[in-house]
DNA sequence: TGGCTTAGTGTATCCGCTTACTTAATCCAT
DNA sequence: ATGGATTAAGTAAGCGGATACACTAAGCCA
């Protein structure tokens, strides 16, 4: 069995309770006998017990991850190892370990996260997502358990910490880009509804073709899966229309890597016949060919606050929530071009 | 302050070890009590406090991943996603969370890995690497703690369980399929040296190089790291040659945008002046301009039949080691044409 | 010199759960 | 009726550390 703190208590001669002090680096023990009690920590190769710690201290040092669908599919959008990227560095720098829980169907997430929180498994919880009426949202608040939310929460969004980009902002700016690019037959290519990205950016797309005084047509409106299979649904649907649009405004580089591939093979050149604006700016997509106009978002640094807040959130309970917004910046290449 | 079992046993007029009985399902508890006990559980939201439980039980529940390097840089390359997916596939399946300690100097990961090991945090873990002689693989090792391996490990490799392609028989093949193409000029970009993958598929190349009596040239292998940098450095030293190669065994699909990016810049066009065969098919390697010829090696299977393996090390110590070995197979794209 | 503060350690208990050992109750064979 | 199995549940001792409280010895002042 492995070194425990009453072997090194034996060998430097001391009570239990004073390696414990040492550890803490408590005040009140001189100098002189951490030293010693420091040696026979050295000699023994003593490691304290993360869970008789944790379970004494209440504090685990991890946090954990919830994602939106399991890990095995979330996974396949580089966006979210980009953001555990940025979370990871904040973590490390404090000495946290990162905890995820793993799930096929909502009700096996939820539960996830559940044995996440009732068995103190983890300090909080960075949500990577923020979802209309969503149920572990709620557990959270309902817990009072720390937690911090990338995108903006449906409901109680002042009382909750979350990063979020202006997504509104953004999507009606570009909206504004395409327009002035003369396009007047914009599509809209979004994710799941009940996403709030996608509802922030709908409603910033919307104004922007109202203020523009274009009409605001239904049918140019898709929402498909944040994968690529979902993208090339979307191409489907809108080339099908009588007059289709001739730019997009796709919500996800990845949906945006299936709506590229679907245009190709039904010989749409692109941005010659139609112009592709989308968003995230993942690592991989100047890859593409043509390369993606895309709106980089900052996913690291989205990861990086949502980390350095729920850090917050578990040190200064009493501190109130607070919003950041991180700032995004188109990055053209080679999708869009003006409307000929 | 949380239910804990003492709270269930007193509801449920019983003592504290039912509880814990029912908990674990011991068959010595009559049916009828365990329902009794159950109901008390539900009616007051109990569940189990897994520091507690791990701390009396000495197990966790939690397996680790090790990374090459700091998460923030791994992160960057698909392939540990993808390896994750499988890993958290067969986690999932068992009830295992998944637990990754971040560090950015290689004594940092080392350090994290003992606090995950002497700290009890995980029951065992997943090194998603193999390098020669790797301080964290020796640890383990001593410390007889469960881990398994994707990739060879450089030594002790039989009673190590490890996960793996046959890499030096994919090289080689690989290499023959360029030669066959009427390559006979042909590079290799490898990554660091001190990684086993490197080593094999870089030995494959050889044997097939000789086999085929060509000359095997120094000047036609190149080492860099496993990112976009690393390939872009890798095609400006070949490219420098006086007689620069006809084709490019590239270890790594994120090298290979690397490669490509920088040929682009070059004008040298693919496959016309430069063909390119790459490693492990990542999920965008088929969105590039031209597409990547690659091999697909299973990524999301080497993590998936790495966990299993583990799973296997925790329950059943006494387990000879295994070498479970991963197929492969050539997806044909763009990259690769006859020399002509 | 006695009483009081204070620094430095030790003692004992608890965190929440598991489990070896015991005890109590029931049952069957003699 | 009695004793030995057998079953069901309780008791209590950890798991490894943290910490409130207790204690001791030294230092100080009147």
């Amino acid at each position: 069995m492995s070194v425990t703190i009453k072997d090194v208590a034996k060998l430097a001669d001391v009570a239990p309770s004073t390696v414990s002090r040492v550890i803490a680096n408590n005040p009140r023990i001189s100098e002189k006998t951490k030293r010693k009690v420091k040696e026979a920590m050295d000699y023994l190769g003593y490691h304290p017990n993360f869970n008789a710690r944790s379970l004494a201290n209440r504090s685990t040092q991890a946090i954990g991850l919830v994602m939106p669908s399991s890990a095995d599919k979330a996974f396949q959008n580089p966006f979210f190892p980009e953001v555990i990227r940025g979370i990871s560095t904040i973590a490390h720098e404090q000495e946290y370990a990162l905890y995820m829980s793993t799930g096929n169907t909502e009700d096996e997430i939820f539960e996830g996260v559940v044995r996440m929180v009732q068995g103190r498994r983890v300090d909080g919880i960075v949500m990577l997502y923020s979802r209309v009426d969503d149920r572990i949202m709620c557990y959270l608040q309902e817990q009072k358990f720390p937690f911090t939310v990338i995108g903006k929460p449906f409901k109680n969004a002042e009382s909750i910490t979350h990063i979020d980009n202006d997504n509104f902002k953004a999507a009606q700016e570009m909206t504004e880009y395409l327009i002035s690019l003369g396009h007047e037959r914009i599509g809209f290519v979004g994710g799941n509804l009940n996403l709030v990205v996608t509802i922030d950016r709908l409603l910033g797309y919307e104004k922007a073709i109202r203020n523009a005084g274009l009409p605001y047509k239904d049918e140019y409106i898709v929402h498909e899966e944040f994968l690529k299979e979902g993208g090339q649904e979307a191409v489907k649907e809108l080339l099908a229309l009588k007059e289709p649009p001739s730019a997009l405004l796709v919500i996800d580089d990845v949906m945006s890597f299936g709506v590229l591939s679907t245009l190709n093979e039904l010989g749409v050149s692109v941005p010659g016949d139609l112009s592709l604006l989308s968003f995230n700016n993942v690592m991989l997509s100047e890859l593409s060919s043509p390369s993606l106009t895309s709106v980089d978002i900052n996913i690291f640094q989205l990861g990086y606050e949502a980390a350095k807040g729920l850090l917050e959130c578990i040190h200064f309970p009493e501190k109130p929530a607070k919003r950041v917004v991180v700032p995004f910046k188109l990055v053209e290449r080679q999708t869009c071009s003006s409307f000929k």
